[in-house]
DNA sequence: AGTACCATGTAAGCCGTTACATGATTCT
DNA sequence: AGAATCATGTAACGGCTTACATGGTACT
């Protein structure tokens, strides 16, 4: 049921279209949570009808915008602070880095590698985001929110780089 | 597919029956990916059916023993190495973090504070393990990802309590 | 007129969760 | 004998991905 209050949540940020949500989630939430137009629309279909959310406005090209409702904040509300919070994850590369040391060190040492690359461009974009809010006039509030992402990362670049010297120096065939 | 390489990778570590499987995504793998019994022993089937594990023994109760075969690490190592990673997550707690911004300072603090208690926990949890691993007679290859999950709850620990500090000076209407 | 991108939708099939179901072994 | 735990399986349902499908708008 998570993907009802992503999408009540950023409708609650400010009012948008399917088409707009969906480029949100590409880019805001693609480290937390994934969904695709397929799924987004059909979404805003059953939230409409619940009455969560509204259309307020309909623009070029057959487009609706949404806006959430009293009700659906509500809802979002009574999720985020009331419901049990579902701690399970679902991470690929988590469970990637999990299997890595079964390989051996010639192979090790590439994954580790490309990992190493994807993290640093994932800082550097993390940090231009960082250099936009910084800029932006009114202070935004998802600041620190982006300042965490920074920080794992920068902890997971460390640790890949450790992982590197460990396995050059280590008992490699190398 | 990710289950399939899941699987595969636990039973390149030991051989194991499906309930021992079932104990191991539970307790090393919930960070990373998860999977219940009722998803695990039809995997197992498949993945015998495929010849990349088979049954090495009969135990108590019924218990079946497999084991990964030489076919089954080729296919491990090459999604391991080849296959483009998907870096996508679902993770219901970082989207929870992404969404406490738009929460009341009193939500707001409220949720901050349950979430600082769960990772405490994981903390110490995590503490507990690394302090085993250290004990084992055999250096253990996956004592590096335990560090690199206290790091991880660490900088976490420090983020919230930042958050905590900041809501309550700030313009709370406290 | 053609291409690229904006914008929304539906359908088939796979993956994962919850619930149902059964039997073996150990402990009291 | 009864309860708890070990151990394996299946079925129904819902969520998510991939692929299919359509039309609008802007640019050249």
């Amino acid at each position: 049921m998570s993907l009802r209050y992503a999408v009540l949540g950023l409708l609650a940020r400010r009012p948008s279209t399917g088409y707009e949500l969906t480029q949100t989630f590409d880019r805001s939430l693609r480290t937390s949570w994934h969904a695709r137009h397929s799924q987004i629309y059909p979404e805003l279909a059953k939230l409409e009808d619940a009455d969560l959310v509204e259309v307020v406005g309909h623009g070029a090209r057959r487009s609706k915008t949404y806006a959430i409702t009293d009700a659906g904040r509500a809802e979002l509300r009574q999720w985020l602070v009331e419901a049990e919070p579902d701690r399970s994850q679902r991470s690929e590369s988590g469970l990637r880095l999990f299997l890595t040391p079964l390989l051996d060190p010639a192979d090790r040492q590439a994954t580790y590698q490309r990992d190493l690359v994807h993290v640093d461009q994932e800082l550097a974009s993390l940090q231009e985001v960082r250099a936009e809010v910084r800029a932006a006039p009114e202070p935004e509030a998802f600041a620190p929110q982006v300042e965490l992402g920074i920080r794992i990362n920068t902890v997971l670049r460390d640790w890949l780089r450790e992982q590197l010297q460990a396995s050059a120096g280590g008992p490699g065939h190398d």
